[in-house]
DNA sequence: AATCATTTTGGGAGCGCTCCCAAAATCTTA
DNA sequence: TAAGATTTTGGGAGCGCTCCCAAAATGATT
């Protein structure tokens, strides 16, 4: 049984190709009778549309593409990823988007893919995640190319492309103050790494919340960790000679690590030790002691950029769009508030 | 600028269409100063085919579908998708497709996705995840719309279909007989969703074993888990009661929660209580105490699925295609192996 | 009932490719 | 050098839609 094709659907319920499309496109011009008639056909002989042949004809090909570059590794360490991505499918079920899924693990990965990524035909805009500095030359390379796009996650350079992105600097100024504010005065930070602007906004924050504390900034209670597990649980054990009282992590499954490695160094947390991380994802509160976190919106972030993303397929690309989120600091007991009482 | 086509390459190369086509597909019959010519236009240009005209041409678009069905909240909850998935993106890569990603979330979802999925000129073929009761009617409905379809997990309902999966029962039979050589007599079991292929084939295998080993089935000594960390967790609670010195959780995530509540209720692991997860992800060698678990190929499993399915779209539907794949038990140090000295 | 405005409908052209067939060019062989 | 075999090339048709324009049908107005 060959595919259904419109003409076919047209014969059936007596009336012309071009009625039908109208049908199936909601046009208003269309009679009723005719209308009731067609939906009939169509629903009896189970019919949809061809793809390919839409997308060809309308240059419009509902599909949006996400993709990932390089960060392959952390995507399955971190369930960060697997959050936002949520979002974003989410968005595109409601806006009737497909979403095409590109993990770029090497160049050569890359290099397949952006012939399918920069051209029309198949997608109609790009979502990059980002913030790494490896990945600039894709972002550029997809600026250059025209295609809508919006990079989660502020890029390195970011003259001209729209993105969406957190507010890292004071999030982690906040949590930082929170620490200090506690009383505590040797703060610690296992930051992210510095070649990606994630790592150094919220470093940035940290030190900006020392400074105006009054406290110094000492180097050997700064560590920097790869957003995994073992990356924390490294980085706390580089930190411990220096004798934190407390510790911001750059991402909550970077605090599990650390905590881990404190609490094999004999260390009670939160009393000998406290503990922020970033995120507030369900992790956060499964360990024997619940996390204080920042939390970020990840979802509704993955959400937030298809929105962006088809608001520069539909009105244009420019201006360049931007978007900074809220976020919030949540107290649980790692940081050791519930101490004072 | 708009777009190139075949025809702006033919002109500048100064030879036709089809020629430019004949490059680009790598045909044998152009003669190799052409050759050179056309690819010094494409290259110069910048030209890429249009994805759409192809796929109308030629009925194929080189894009493979994911659903991933109702299962959506434990798909963040359990590390073991985002491995899956990155199985399958590479396998995409090696062969040139692209992957489009179909989170299924609410029936709604599933009938605005299903015309996508059913009807060629978007998707070669539809990848589905399952094992679930739930999932019975989209795989049905995709198996009548003859597209290339292969489940990763057995369905419940496989007569017809292709599918790939592990040996649970062996695998999990494997892991109980080891806990029992171990001296164990009160193993317990947190077992997964009766719902599922999966919850169901890993309890057998744990009944046989302590069947095969003269033990009785003591059913205050099974309770289940949905997969989650707290589904563990508060299964391992009502395990408590009937005193159980092994427990053989479905998962690695079920085990990490039931860890948790053995730890809380003051037992010593794993020589009080031992503990067998099951998936052999990352998190299971996280934990303080490193998790025995039955090691399953989940990245391997992904990129199998895709060769299974490009056979399937290559080589036509019939007979169905089945693959099973092996696992590995992985002894760490929280079955108490390493107690017998 | 005739005229004009408006709504509804049909069909041609075209989106950018692939595929097939026939024509042109090149190579063999006697 | 001519005939035939083989390789290389060009162009038409067609994939299944959308979009536009003109024709047909309907409605409003006098």
């Amino acid at each position: 049984m060959a595919e259904l094709t419109l003409e076919d659907i047209a014969r059936q319920a007596g009336v012309s190709r071009s009625t039908v499309s109208r049908v199936i496109n909601g046009s208003p011009n269309v009679r009723e009778s005719v209308r009731k008639r067609v939906l009939e056909v169509i629903q009896q002989t189970g019919y949809h549309p061809n793809a390919a042949a839409r997308t060809l004809a309308s240059q419009r090909s509902w599909t949006l593409g996400l993709v990932l570059p390089h960060s392959v590794s952390v995507f399955f360490t971190d369930p960060y990823f697997p959050h936002l991505t949520k979002g974003i499918a989410q968005a595109c079920n409601q806006y009737n988007y497909t979403l095409a899924l590109f993990l770029v693990g090497t160049k050569e990965d890359e290099e397949k893919i952006f012939p399918r990524i920069s051209r029309k035909g198949l997608l109609d805009g790009v979502l990059v995640q980002s913030g790494h500095h490896g990945d600039q030359q894709i972002i550029w390379r997809l600026v250059n190319s025209k295609m809508p796009l919006v990079v989660a996650g502020r890029p390195f350079r970011s003259d001209g492309v729209s993105y969406i992105d957190i507010d890292n600097v004071k999030a982690s100024y906040n949590a930082v103050s929170h620490l200090i504010r506690l009383g505590r005065r040797r703060v610690a930070t296992i930051a992210g790494p510095a070649h990606s602007t994630v790592g150094l906004d919220r470093r940035e924050g940290y030190v900006k919340a020392l400074y105006e504390h009054g406290l110094e900034v000492n180097e050997s209670l700064i560590a920097e960790g790869d957003f995994t597990e073992s990356g924390g649980y490294s980085a706390m054990q580089s930190l411990l000679p220096a004798k934190p009282d407390a510790v911001f992590a750059a991402s909550d499954i970077m605090a599990i690590g650390a905590m881990r490695a404190a609490r094999e160094a004999g260390l009670r947390i939160p009393h000998d030790i406290a503990f922020v991380g970033f995120d507030d994802l369900p992790i956060a509160t499964l360990s024997d002691i619940q996390l204080t976190t920042v939390r970020q919106p990840v979802v509704q972030f993955g959400y937030k950029a298809v929105e962006l993303l088809i608001d520069l397929i539909e009105n244009g690309l420019n201006p360049p769009r931007r978007v900074i989120m809220d976020t919030e600091l949540i107290v649980r007991d790692s940081c050791g508030a519930s101490l004072q009482s």
